[in-house]
DNA sequence: CCCTGATTCGC
DNA sequence: GCGAATCAGG
């Protein structure tokens, strides 16, 4: 197998949406994990969290003293900066508006602020965890979810040639085929993906045994052969 | 053991 | 340029 245009693309496009290694290999099919690593270097692709990269010797005197810093909310470190101001941040307490819910054990509420580690999506949702039901403090999204909608985009498919980094770079369909075209919406500033795709694409990590098989599979899965 | 990505180095 | 071998952390 070698690397044509569009193996290449597809490379780029799944290392982007933060696809391992592997799931990029068997997708691409003939190639290994390492080629599919190698590759990526090669291209320049990287930044990526590597478990063997932790990270530079830096900033080690400036704070003489961090220890009573708290575990910080993942929403800081969440990968957007301009503009957006998460509700959260407004409003000192996180607490529910609304304390009677029901399943809210009463006798617990004086236990106030329990970290509770979550993910933020691009677009600033709050993920709930695996074993949450529906956030009950959560009011609204932070911005309304635009509709799941292709709209025109179809009529005339965004092909390769029309990417750049406006639109939405999702594949849909299988490299080579056709049919084979990209979400073309416009981006969620900052990512590859329209915020719908972001969803998609930005998952927090799952535990690996939690981890399935079907999972955001944009490219409609292994090709039958 | 499994997984991950990074790096090396012969081809 | 390519990718198997190897390394090293989780």
């Amino acid at each position: 197998m070698s690397w044509t245009d569009e193996r290449i693309d597809t490379l780029k496009t799944m290392w982007e949406a933060g696809q391992t290694a592997s799931q990029i290999a068997e997708a691409l099919g003939g190639v290994s994990r390492n080629a599919v690593i190698g590759k990526a270097h090669r291209l320049g692709l990287q930044a990526r969290p590597s478990p063997v990269k932790p990270n530079e010797p830096d900033a080690v005197a400036a704070t003489p003293t961090p220890a009573s810093v708290p575990a910080v909310s993942p929403a800081a470190a969440a990968p957007f900066d301009d503009e957006y101001e998460a509700p959260a941040a407004t409003s000192p307490a996180p607490q529910p508006a609304v304390a009677a819910r029901g399943e809210a054990d009463p006798q617990s509420a004086p236990l106030a602020a329990q970290p509770v580690l979550r993910s933020v999506g691009p677009g600033g949702f709050v993920r709930q965890n695996p074993g949450e039901q529906a956030p009950p403090s959560t009011p609204a999204p932070p911005r309304r979810l635009v509709p799941a909608k292709p709209s025109e985009a179809i009529a005339g498919k965004t092909s390769l040639l029309d990417l750049n980094d406006r639109i939405c770079k999702w594949p849909l369909g299988h490299p080579g085929e056709p049919d084979f075209h990209f979400c073309g919406d416009k981006v969620n500033p900052g990512f590859p993906y329209c915020v719908a795709h972001c969803g998609h694409a930005y998952q927090a990590q799952m535990p690996r045994r939690d981890r399935r098989p079907p999972p955001p599979l944009p490219y409609g899965g292994p090709r039958v052969r």
